[in-house]
DNA sequence: GCCTTTGTTGGAAGCGCTTCCAATTCACGA
DNA sequence: TCGTGAATTGGAAGCGCTTCCAACAAAGGC
């Protein structure tokens, strides 16, 4: 049998300093001298050690519950991939680090979803809450669950979020952009976009980074039509049509999420036009449509598991790290351009 | 401020016996009179006391980590929202009962599979795995892995996999006659079936149901035309002409699950037929694509997350509950029709 | 040069639970 | 009636960690 995993107190008696002093080390907590912080994460390295997340949550007191808030009704999209995978990535994050998750859904609609905010609060002891667009940018909402000192992490915040409390999301512009020089680089002069509903920060900053590319391309304005849908699928057939009728006749379509480009290639077969020979079209998200439709999108990663799971570690080092007091910081994770089989070479 | 939660030393006071009785009384052990396992018992209900995972598991030894053991390449589906379901509920079950999750993905092809599951077990320290198909139905390998101690539940065991470990599941058979029925209701008598590829056993017992509801109605396999597909978007795509075409000229097309009940959407759509007006469609699983098509989709719900969480549950009782040597059972978890927009009254 | 302040470290008590082991009770046969 | 083994119960140690508090050293302030 493999000997059983270090403890505290083996970090302790190798780094040679009380099992008190490692505690300090591990959680960031100060009045520790360097020369000592640096023998014992030497010793930390050295065992291989981790700490063991059931017993600290049972030494650090307090409830170590997060809270995960969706704006949807779970009744209507029970099943919808972003919630499951932000989910699942907070989830991941609760486990590693000894926290319990509650996730509830709050519909915008309802008369009194401050309250119920304020209740997993008070009711059920969350320490930290998560906010998925749009409370992401509800700054009032924010700041008052702050004010009841409970912490905050926003999931992609747009606007008002970001300078309130921590937030967690992907550069969206560069996303944009990415794929737009992707699409240059396969020979594309003349080009759609599918954007998203008026105000939906995230999705304007992908077509900043489109219209970014289009220009260090020397293309411009003229060389781009754009229409705007309401990310579902279905808007994605109604405006497609348009689009391949209009005089500029572009030859690769960005749409500004998977669903709408799944629209468009419905629309796109049922003319008899070839993806991706006659006309590329790429998507956004990488969520599980991306790879059932036929051919399979070409589209962006967006790394929504790890955001649930970068949210649940900011909220941690808020509530034990050093961070407790610290200035709002925003975690911008990597994307990518994920290269399926609807991006190819312009006719 | 709320009172804090009560401990087990609170139901022992009130109980009257010691902290090691009650703690008897909530493992299931021996020895313990009925009588006071009855008064133990009540005020566990007074209280509303909940054990403290975090600090069983502490107490209890043992690595309390288990497994979750998927078949397919995580490079090739990445975001397949069949493995987040399933890893999101087993997840939640571990963050209820203080267990720690770690999730393989182990492609079949692998020459050293069966070594990388031993290793779960012996490098890993895992003290249950939860195999999905088809390693749900491997029974060398389950028996192997039991006979090294590690406990096991298959996920939608179809033959060998059912009698040897635990398993959760749903009805499938039942789920086929369930969507049969709602479309005899609606009028329909005559019917195509897509189903999957040959020696899947769950989507075989579908078509079982489905068959079952249709002699029950007085039809029979006159009244059915089926071909088998793999379970694709794109041979959705691919069966779907040849079934429009038959003699038969079906008013309801049943498929195994959603992707393939997407692509023949995209088909019929591309040839100005309507659904539900014309056509009935229906999917199966309730997967996000069942709700991003259109019309959305009328489906059969899977109840994926819950059979992750379930799983979790068996794994745990067999661990710690009373249920160490008992019979292997079947936990069999209800679904439901789901109505969207693609089934409606026969034309 | 002595007293306070500030910074750094260790000792020890517990968090809520399981489990080993000892103590007690009970039922029976001798 | 007493002894014996089995059934039942309780005491106490300790899982790995955080944290309160005391101890001590270094650094200023008068």
């Amino acid at each position: 049998m493999t000997a059983r995993r270090p403890t505290i107190d083996d970090v302790a008696r190798l780094s040679g300093v009380a099992r008190t002093t490692v505690s300090r080390v591990l959680n960031d907590g100060p009045n520790v001298r360097d020369e000592v912080r640096a023998r014992v994460m030497e010793a930390v390295r050295t065992l291989d050690y981790k700490v063991n997340p059931q017993a600290r949550s049972l030494a650090g007191g307090g409830s170590r519950l997060l809270g995960l808030v969706f704006a949807s009704d779970l009744e209507s999209e029970p099943n919808s991939f972003y919630h499951s995978a932000l989910e699942l990535g907070a989830l991941r994050g609760c486990l590693e680090l000894g926290y319990q998750l509650v996730t509830r859904h709050i519909p915008l609609q309802s008369a009194d979803r401050e309250q119920q905010v304020y209740d997993l609060i008070a009711t059920q002891r969350c320490e930290g809450l998560i906010f998925t667009p749009p409370y992401s940018d509800d700054a009032a909402l924010i700041a008052e669950v702050l004010r009841r000192g409970c912490k905050v992490v926003s999931i992609s915040p747009g606007g008002a979020g970001r300078g309130l409390a921590d937030g967690v999301g992907m550069d969206d512009e560069a996303g944009g952009y990415d794929i737009a020089r992707r699409l240059i680089e396969l020979g594309h002069r003349r080009f759609a976009f599918m954007g998203g509903i008026e105000g939906h920060l995230s999705a304007d900053r992908r077509l900043d980074g489109l219209m970014r590319a289009l220009s260090e391309a020397g293309l411009g304005q003229g060389d781009l039509i754009q229409v705007r849908g309401d990310f579902t699928f279905r808007s994605g057939v109604e405006l497609t049509p348009g689009l391949l009728d209009d005089p500029l006749h572009p030859t690769a379509l960005v749409c500004a999420n998977d669903d709408m480009a799944a629209g468009a290639l419905s629309v796109v077969h049922g003319r008899g036009v070839k993806v991706p020979q006659d006309l590329s079209v790429t998507g956004f998200d990488d969520t599980p449509v991306s790879a059932i439709v036929w051919p399979p999108l070409t589209t962006v990663h967006q790394p929504l598991k790890d955001m649930g799971r970068r949210a649940v570690a900011l909220l941690a080092s808020r509530l034990t790290g050093g961070r407790s007091e610290a200035e709002p910081e925003f975690d911008c994770l990597d994307h990518a351009v994920v290269e399926r089989g609807t991006a190819a070479s312009a006719p």
